[in-house]
DNA sequence: AACCCTGCCAACCGCGTACAA
DNA sequence: ATTGTACGCGGTTGGCAGGGT
């Protein structure tokens, strides 16, 4: 089931998510977290933009989504609260745990929204079959990133990121001046590091400069956003990249920040630029 | 076997809200 | 008070799978 991948007016693609875009979302947000979500892509090497990354993640790869048929508790809930709640979907969802409003918008038009859908008709389980089928495919396909996620590396994420030709030229240099002078001039997007239990690649990264000056670049980002450092306010900020002169976060707490989910990245507190909370 | 029809659901779109400058 | 930006929500769309003819 694949969506003929397109483009819109600004080259951002649009339509079904392929597995590869999902592990570099994955990837990205899992170390870094959801930090701003229009520059996430940007960042992450996604061609897409931040409202259909959020949604992708929100709706789908999520490590705490529920998959599956909905239990009849779930069902009987759903319409309880739909007749106090109206069409306040993610209201709705917030009582479901690891249900998402748009599944349950989708569940309530398809199975809930009329009573004599409700009888379980033979096209009826035929279809249930094949939900289920489609349920397992994705508890399948989801798992397979799961167990892959060690496998990605901040590494993936710089080679596919829009910045990494500049970023090999940027580390490969012998200048003197800083990272973040370079990357201020350049208009370098934040280095990489490689991850401890990374091998740095055949690809052109001969050194792990470049890796390490990535994550030490978010973690700076990051820090001066969040714990109110001087970065944003460096004159080396170039109007370039908006995300030098983001303005505070909208977060307020780690856990948002990181999400907290459930991956368990061996590394994962080393690597966690955010752990001094 | 080929075509048509229908239901499902992932993804998009537009609007409202919150918040900072 | 106004403006700009980002996020979140709900309605809608459209591709695909599978059943029916």
């Amino acid at each position: 089931m694949v969506r003929t991948p397109c483009c819109d007016a600004s080259g951002m693609r649009k339509g079904t998510w392929t597995p590869e875009e999902d592990r570099k979302l994955v990837a990205y947000v899992t170390r870094y977290g959801c930090w701003n979500w229009r520059q996430l892509p940007k960042f992450a090497g996604l061609s897409r933009c931040g409202k259909s990354c959020r949604l992708r993640w929100m709706n789908y790869l999520r490590p705490d989504l529920k998959l599956g048929n909905y239990t009849k508790e779930e069902d009987e809930l759903i319409i309880k609260l739909h007749e106090s709640l109206g069409n306040r979907w993610s209201a709705i969802a917030a009582h479901l745990p690891g249900r998402t409003d748009n599944e349950v918008k989708n569940h309530w038009h398809t199975n809930l929204k009329n009573p004599s859908k409700q009888a379980m008709s033979e096209s009826k389980r035929k279809s249930k079959s094949r939900k289920r089928r489609r349920s397992q495919q994705r508890e399948e396909e989801k798992e397979d990133k799961l167990e892959g996620r060690n496998l990605i590396t901040t590494q993936e994420i710089l080679e596919s990121s829009e910045f990494s030709s500049k970023l090999i030229a940027s580390s490969s240099s012998s200048s003197s001046v800083s990272s973040n002078e370079q990357l201020c001039s350049s208009g370098t997007p934040p280095p990489a590091r490689a991850d401890n239990d990374n091998t740095v690649s055949t690809v052109d990264y001969s050194s792990t400069n470049a890796l390490t000056e990535y994550d030490d670049f978010m973690a700076e980002i990051i820090d001066g956003e969040f714990s109110g450092g001087s970065f944003w306010t460096e004159p080396l900020l170039i109007d370039d990249y908006n995300f030098l002169n983001y303005p505070p976060s909208p977060f307020s707490a780690s856990e948002v920040l990181f999400c907290s989910y459930d991956y368990s990245f061996d590394d994962i507190e080393d690597l966690n630029p955010l752990k001094i909370w």
